[in-house]
This record gives C-alpha cells, sequence and structure tokens, in this order.
DNA sequence: AATAGCATTATGTAGGTACATAAAAATGTC
DNA sequence: GACATTTTTATGTACCTACATAATGCTATT
C-alpha cells in the first residue's frame, strides 16, 4: 500500500485498523515495532504513535513496553457513555423542566452506603428525595446522598430552588466517578411518585462520586418507564 | 502555584485540572492560551497540548481553534463502558459457559430493523435466538440479525457449537457500534426461555454494528434478573 | 537448575521547529 | 448597515532528536 502525499495519523490509524480488520493481523497477533511501520509508511514514529494510541484507547490493539503492540486477543465494545444534568436533558429535548423536592434530612450514611464510598466509618450525610419532572410528568426520581463532611455548603443551598443534582455538577466537580446501571421493578416509593404501575420495569442510574478519595454523593436515579440510554459510537 | 522539577503532561494536565475543580476557572470559563501556560508552568508547548487533550477527551474542556478553551460549560458525567463477548465474561466471574441455540431462520429484516441499521430497503438477514447460561443458568437470552449481504459466511458457521456472538467478534470486526440500553418488562420468550418471572424486571442492550455503513448485526440481549453494568471511570 | 543482576529494546515522554486549519475579528465594498 | 473578503490567531498536525521507563531475555553466579 503506498501512499502518495502526506500522512495524518488517522490515515496510519486506519491503515492498521483496515490491517487488523482484513484479518492481516489476527487477534493475539503481534504487529510490527512503531518504527518499523513508520519506515514501511514513510512517516515519522511520532505519527504512528499518535495513531496507536487513538487504537490503543479503543481497546483495539494492546501496547506494552518492550512486549511490543498485538491486537486484543478479546475484543470488547467500548463506548463512551455521555450522562447530561437531568434539566438540561429535559430541555435539551424541548421540555419543561420542573424539580420538586420531596424531602432532606441529616442522617449518618447506611453500611451500604458507606461501603459504596469505600468508608471505614459512616459520616454525616444529607439524605435528599427529589423528583425531576419534564411538563410536568415524573422523569427522574432520586434518592441522594451528600457527605457532609465533604461539602457541608449543601446546608445552605435552598433546595427547593435548585437541585442538588444541578447546584453539586457546577459547585462541586469530583475526580472520580463510578456507575452503575440495572433495571428494577416498580417499588412502592416509585409508583407514588412516578405514577408507575407496580411491577413495570425501570431503569436505574446510580452514580457515586469522589473528590480525591473524600466522598461527595451518591445517587441512585429512577428513570421514568421507556427510558432509554443511548450511545453513538 | 509553581510547578517544581518536573513538567510530565500528566502533571500539566492535574494543575489544569485541579485550577478548574479548585474555582479558579468555572464552567464557561475561557483558559489561557497553550503557549501562555506553557511559559507559565515553563515547560513546552506540546506538553500543554497532551495534557489539554486528555482534559478534552474527558469532556472538561471544550477546545476549538482559534477560539481557544474553555472550560465546559454543562458538565457531563463520561463513562467508558466495556461490553465484553458473553463467554468471556460468564467464565471470568468463574462460571462454566454453555451456549444454546434456539434457532436461526432466513428472514427480510423487519421495517424496524431496517431503520436501525440505516438501511433504504430490507436485506436479508439471519435471524438468530440463543441463550448463553452460566453454570448452567440462563445469563442472556440473545435476538440477533445479521447481515447475509455483509456477512454471508455466517451460513457456513455451526452456530449450535459457536455462539454467533463469539463467531462475528472474532471474525468480523466493526468500525461503528451504537448501544442503547433500557429496562422491560419480562416478555413471554424472556419468561420462557430466562425462568423469570412474567413482570419482573430485565436489563436490556441492544448493540447495533456496521463496517463502513455495511450492517453487521444488531443485537438485543436480555439479561438475568440482577444483571449490572458496573463501570469504574 | 534456580536466581539475581544486567543489557537490550520497544514504547512513552519531553522539547523544539515548521506549517496547516479553522474560526473569530477586522476590513473593505456595495 | 449588510455582506463578502482578508487578516489574525489559537489549536492541530507532522517531523525530528534525545532521553526515560519498563519488560524481556541473556548471563553470570550460586
Amino acid at each position: 500500500m503506498s501512499i502518495g502525499a502526506r500522512h495524518s495519523w488517522k490515515d496510519v490509524r486506519n491503515h492498521i485498523r483496515g490491517q487488523i480488520l482484513d484479518t492481516t493481523y489476527r487477534p493475539g497477533d503481534k504487529l510490527p515495532r512503531d518504527e518499523d511501520i513508520a519506515k514501511e509508511l514513510d512517516c515519522a514514529r511520532s505519527t504512528v504513535h499518535r495513531a496507536m494510541r487513538s487504537l490503543a484507547e479503543d481497546g483495539m490493539i494492546e501496547r506494552r513496553r518492550k512486549g511490543g503492540t498485538t491486537v486484543n486477543p478479546d475484543p470488547v465494545t467500548r463506548t463512551t457513555l455521555k450522562i447530561p444534568i437531568t434539566k438540561i436533558e429535559i430541555e435539551s429535548r424541548g421540555h419543561e423542566y420542573r424539580h420538586h423536592l420531596i424531602g432532606a434530612e441529616q442522617l449518618s450514611a447506611t453500611p451500604s452506603i458507606a461501603a459504596r464510598f469505600g468508608l471505614v466509618e459512616a459520616g454525616s450525610f444529607l439524605k435528599i428525595r427529589a423528583l425531576h419532572l419534564a411538563d410536568g410528568r415524573p422523569y427522574v426520581f432520586e434518592d441522594r446522598w451528600v457527605s457532609l463532611d465533604t461539602v457541608p455548603e449543601i446546608q445552605d443551598v435552598d433546595l427547593s430552588e435548585t437541585s442538588a443534582n444541578e447546584w453539586l455538577v457546577l459547585n462541586r466537580p469530583y475526580s472520580r466517578c463510578d456507575v452503575q446501571i440495572y433495571a428494577s421493578e416498580t417499588g412502592e416509593d416509585e409508583a407514588r411518585f412516578m405514577d408507575a404501575k407496580r411491577g413495570s420495569a425501570l431503569l436505574v442510574l446510580e452514580r457515586t462520586t469522589w473528590i480525591d478519595d473524600a466522598p461527595i454523593t451518591h445517587v441512585r436515579a429512577v428513570h421514568a418507564q421507556g427510558y432509554r440510554i443511548v450511545s453513538g459510537g
């Protein structure tokens, strides 16, 4: 495959990817060294490096110092989900957003919440229950724990005015975020707050965030019936 | 915030991220030009560039030519999901994997399947229904459409021996993958094949893959009760 | 034969130069 | 003033050199 003009790293990436796709290199196979590929394609090693890093990020190849580059032997589908602020998500769909505070109380973390944060001893938390509405209809029911040790200012926020979701994300960026997604039958609370039939299936998205090992918030967000997470990759 | 001895791009990234986290720069704010940051931190522009690209990939900042760099005004939680081959997932959890072919038949795509692929006219597909078992218990029920125009070789594969999932992922890498995740009530099929009670909530993962605009496969994978997608970010 | 230590080597990073590109800002034209 | 055109400018890419780092695998030692 001779090349005419210039080589962008994307060309190199597509070239290598093509060779993997057309089984020139198969899962588990070792690719030539960057330098040889660079010579072969007549470009700089840094350009090959850039291309390789992109492929490695996609999970298509694995790179190890000295070990060289190999085609990933157990391919995974890697997909990036973008989870927006609920308010922005609703408004971007052309619906009117409203937020309703159900209740907030100061509590110490339950063992399971403490475990989720990796805490040895349960700290002091603000437990918040709230509803996000799109055009007046329940959209997300959230059950949230906010660490009062890490984020004491949350006590001064009028949570009936600003949702904890929005305030936190704008004022307390995190350095780590764990996500879990699962399906749940409609429980008593959800049936009451979300107008969902008992027994219908709801999608639940749990997020736990930290700032440098200090817990910020854990939220269980139960989405309305029919909600889908969509990701274009 | 002076930098000591070394200027690795990770140091630079952490430095900038720190400034965003401690609200030196707030959502929507404009950051200095790369060159000025480089001068400020006494390192090369390419090092700053490397750090910035990492932050941009995380969704923390947005970069535009001439427009400069701004802190992302509507923060999103960006998380990368790894969706493994079911067989590998089951075995890595220490369970014995088994696969059961329920049925396969040649059909032309339904309008909704064709639409999912973005096809104008319905092509010829192999519709496969199969069950993945972990220690003999139903784990995933999959309902799959494989394009016979793009992947005619699938007809020669003994699908009772090798699952379509595994064969495809090893032999037909894709260049594009769309994912949808949602919760579904147990329907008739799932109740029958998965030993799930009618009405219980199941997590469904739909994947559609293409190779250069040519459809490969669309699969609706219904996961057993209690299944969770977990992602550490 | 096992092991500790060292040499080798492929990828990773840092720094510098030059040019490409896109988009904002300024300018010119009607 | 409205709109087309040029200039300016910040990010993006390409190439090169030099050195860092981490594995591998060879070698010497027991």
